[in-house]
DNA sequence: TATGAATATGAAAATAATCTTATAAAAGGA
DNA sequence: TCCTTTTATAAGATTATTTTCATATTCATA
């Protein structure tokens, strides 16, 4: 996979309006899948794919906490540093 | 729309191998659709649909010269600051 | 080890994106 | 006006994504 066929696959991934506001929800701090499911008031099973479609594409990474599993960005700033320069108006 | 769905729709567009590389090739400059078919050796029709979608996202705009249509990027600086975020190693 | 809570996965249906071919439209020049 | 070049669009086939439901898996704890 080249290098842009690696930065489409990672825009990609940021390009769902749910993906993305999880994202934003991950700015916050980490939430295990549940939250993720309340707070977006989606479906359980869609709330893991969209967060295993993050996962692959290396935007966040989990650990689990006992009976739970968190979900957290990997690389907020970056992330953080994306939205700014979207979504600064120029 | 809202803004979180204008933003996903924006990295979405930029989100495609060939549409990722189209706005590569105009941060040179500008290119006529024909250059962008030869140059990413893509169709006629396919050209024109990608900076079709790039267009209606905000990406690029276009000027007509004479026979020719010439794409650009319509914030350069901001396509190069999203590269450089996205593909500096960290 | 059985149960319950949380998460993941498989499969199907619905929807959307992509690519191709054929053709239309726009503009310049003979 | 007719022809040529360039670009856009329509329509269809194909492929990919998204969503849902049902069920499996994982882990903690009774």
């Amino acid at each position: 996979m080249s290098r842009n066929e690696m930065t489409a696959s990672y825009l990609k991934a940021l390009g769902h309006p749910v993906r993305l506001m999880i994202a934003r929800e991950l700015i916050q701090g980490q939430k295990c899948v549940g939250e993720v499911e309340s707070t977006l008031n989606i479906r359980q099973a869609n709330a893991s794919q969209h967060l295993s479609i993050l996962k692959i594409n290396g935007i966040v990474d989990c650990i689990r906490k006992g009976n739970l599993k968190c979900y957290f960005l990997k690389e907020p700033e970056k992330i953080e540093q994306l939205l700014d320069i979207l979504e600064r108006y120029q």
